[in-house]
DNA sequence: CCAACCGTAACACCGTTAGTTACATTAAGC
DNA sequence: GCTTAATGTAACTAACGGTGTTACGGTTGG
């Protein structure tokens, strides 16, 4: 794939956390939802807790629970917590210094990418949890398992 | 790598062009000023072509020039002709429809990527390749080879 | 004609991601 | 205490996309 889903499963996975309503959830239950395996809900979980998100209870009836009210939880918030570092693909962009164009073009690139990546985390800020269980919310009307 | 560096190559490529200023300039002078095969140049330039960015001459003595005024071509032009259509990594992401979070989800995620996508082109729309011919200006005096 | 150049196919290599198995650790409930 | 259910993480595999490279056919100026 060109991309990778981590931040769209993320997305999926504090919405069904939300969906749940403050209950205790098992890796397995969101992996169902997302239709896939509990140790990849697992790894994305793991960044989410550090980012305080999440909140985790290890042990039996243990599992994952939001760690804030829905409307202090933007699509952003997200997004930071699940995606590493964006590099725009300047990581591997080494250009040739010795030519006036490859000497100044990473700086010049450096500084667009920073206000690219600002506008489209900015639309991201304006989308919160809330907004997104509302969504949800008609075809929810109690905490059900799938 | 995280991502590719497709646009960064291309923006690079363009603003060569720009520097040497309406020359027939052969993908082996680009390629020495990004560090990369000729090829790979080549085939980026392919389909800033075909978005009518540049202009290419087959033959010798043929090359490659800039088929627009410099303050017409802005980065989100060469972002769309660099970048295949955005996927956000919902290419892989099949959630599981029987569950009510799973069904809806991914609706609601498509409408917050296409937001998104659009915060950042809104920014990338804002330079222009003549801003950044600009910022390259103090230090390209004639149109020198590397 | 020939030398230079584009256009594109074919291929190998590498890094990333998703998926999977396995196992140590933790804690609730009896 | 023992059992059971759960997290946390390491290790491995498979698949995929991107880059770099060679090769070669087509085109054109001199």
């Amino acid at each position: 794939m060109t991309g990778n889903s981590r931040f769209a499963v993320s997305v999926h996975i504090l919405a069904y956390l939300a969906y749940r309503q403050g209950a205790a959830v098992p890796s397995a239950e969101i992996a169902a939802s997302v239709d896939t395996n509990p140790v990849v809900i697992r790894r994305l979980l793991s960044g989410l807790v550090k980012a305080g998100l999440v909140h985790t209870q290890k042990g039996a009836s243990g599992g994952f629970s939001l760690a804030a009210p829905l409307d202090q939880i933007t699509l952003r918030d997200i997004y930071r917590a699940a995606e590493p570092a964006p590099t725009h693909g300047m990581a591997h962009f080494a250009p040739n210094t010795k030519c006036p164009v490859g000497a100044k073009i990473e700086a010049i690139l450096h500084t667009a990418f920073v206000k690219a990546q600002a506008g489209m985390e900015a639309e991201l800020a304006l989308v919160t949890l809330a907004s997104i269980h509302e969504q949800l919310r008609p075809v929810c009307p109690g905490s059900k398992k799938p």
